[in-house]
DNA sequence: ACAGACGGGACCGCCCGTTGAT
DNA sequence: ATCAACGGGCGGTCCCGTCTGT
């Protein structure tokens, strides 16, 4: 792996920690065997360094479980409810204590800078579109009931997952982080034709 | 007012827009008619300060919509709905776009420092029980059904009420904060009696 | 003395040196027996404090010999030749060596930054109206000849006691400085009446 | 042209702005079509650079007006009063109020850097002996005056020109730079043969 | 109870120069 | 002859916290 990479995969995992604000970039790196020579030359400032992060190993990651819902043909809120048991399996992991690093910068950065709005917008709108013309298409095809919004259910499934990684992330106790899976998932049920 | 509170009441101010690490105390009273002699004699350091925030301007604000729950004798759903309007209603005053500060500071700080975790959670945990407590006494009372699980429907109600203005954060637009706080109501009408 | 004037002192010495540019602030009061906390409190960033060494140091040095003019009831041209005699006198010290401080700052910073230029251009007029409104005097109470041109002779004047400075930096051999200061005192004695 | 020079020409207007501290070597060369590799294949070292732009670039340029000083037979005061003429005429060209590189640079780097400081005495000698030499002969010929001091007046003519670029330099207003180069051009009438 | 001065340490950014590769 | 990548040191700035005095 070139250095750039493994520069932001590094200074990810601090980022998500100590947030953008609270990340030590010289610090990080001086944990690998490379210098501030060579951070500097790859990355013009920290802004800039945040914004490849955001671009180049937040966004991915962000998307790539919901990517497979643009072909998928089958029930979609089967695939949403698949979504949410794969959260579910993660609860022990640190990394997933951490909460979804697109909310965390959302909240941290969203008013202090454009540039970082901007960008974590666009992701959480691409997510919103991928989900809410799943549902439409579902509808088409007969799995999801008229009744259903498909926007407003799309929206409300973000702010819930988004909601539930930050409850959560003050608690040592999980179990709210389950029930409320659990919750979301029920509440999708009500959209499933005939049962 | 006294110093000490009119510390608290303007550095409160700065935190919810850069956040506990971003917060520069000494910048802040600088914009006050005092320096820094006062605010260390009011408090130790940054940290006691924060918590000192956290206990005597965030806690009351947060807790205060919740606490006439605790003697209303209508239907807690209804209540529920009441708390939801008044913060669609709030929409668009700048505070309120800053998000919940108990949740911001959550996702903030909670990773960083256990002071804060606890004082996070306790207050989560009060209102939890305040809703949870709520909606068992309205069972009781017949405005609730059987089914609906208390506990579980407190809990989904904070994560939904974080995660929305989270979501909305990055987002200018404020359309999706207003269906998300609808989505929310309409979700609770369907634990009323009768309906 | 303060603190504050003994930053002054210190800091101008080895500005005199190496120039605002080469100027390294910090290792300048590490010779002291202050710290940059106390440095950063009486100047908040360097060129603010270049400001003050010109208006407080500076100014005052580069003004006081010509002070005396202002009031000074004799040949204005017996005084200008004083002055020049005085600054050969002190041609072996090693302050005089670095030249005259408002020349060669106008030289490196006047296209730099604006704050410099002004003051700059200002402590240079000064002088400029005091010389050549003491030749006017002259020219009314009789020393000095009808022909004179009191503000062109103030701008030769000035022009070649700093261009001198600067034209010997580079030599180790001061004879060109004597030689330039007698050449200009010989052509201020052409302006005496009845010579 | 090859890229040695071309980088000595493009450093060069760097530094006439900033001067030889303040020049960033490979900023500028960003802004040409090179990189760091092939400023540092021509030139091993910074200072190095710099002696390399005093002799290839400033030294011919500075010497040019003068040279023809050297085989000229007519009167060499009206010479120097031409140069003159020539200087005020580019008056308004960003590159004269920048003033005279060998004085600028005589007076940052003469203290600082011995290499430096050698190499400008002997470019300002080299015009101080042409202009002596030429008066010297214009006595021999009639057209200078037998008490002209030629060493003398070639010193001091440098002098002015040299202070008055530094004069106006902090100056807008660009009288007195006009000012000046009358009074020299007067002050050598003076010499002249039967005036 | 508060003001002013200062200590001290860290971080971002900057920039000179080197190295291996082509 | 030139480039991309990197080393390495340091300067300006920032900011938390302490201390003396009143």
């Amino acid at each position: 792996m070139d250095t750039r990479m493994r520069i932001l995969k590094r200074v990810y995992q601090d980022m998500r920690i100590k947030g953008f604000q609270g990340l030590r970039a010289d610090k990080v790196i001086e944990t690998m065997d490379i210098t501030k020579g060579a951070l500097y030359y790859h990355f013009k400032n920290k802004t800039l360094l945040g914004y490849a992060i955001l671009e180049e190993v937040i966004q991915p990651e962000y998307l790539k479980p919901y990517l497979p819902l643009l072909e998928y043909e089958g029930n979609p809120v089967s695939f949403l409810q698949s979504i949410l048991s794969g959260i579910k399996l993660t609860t022990e992991s640190t990394d997933m204590q951490l909460g979804d690093p697109v909310h965390n910068l959302a909240l941290e950065m969203s008013p202090l800078d454009e540039g970082f709005r901007k960008r974590l917008e666009i992701m959480q709108d691409s997510v919103k579109d991928i989900i809410s013309d799943s549902l439409y298409r579902g509808q088409v095809r007969g799995f999801v009931i008229e009744q259903a919004k498909p926007v407003k259910i799309a929206c409300f499934f973000q702010a819930v997952v988004a909601g539930n990684y930050g409850m959560t992330k003050a608690h040592l106790d999980k179990r709210i982080f389950h029930s409320n899976l659990e919750t979301l998932s029920d509440y999708l049920d009500g959209f499933r034709v005939g049962v």
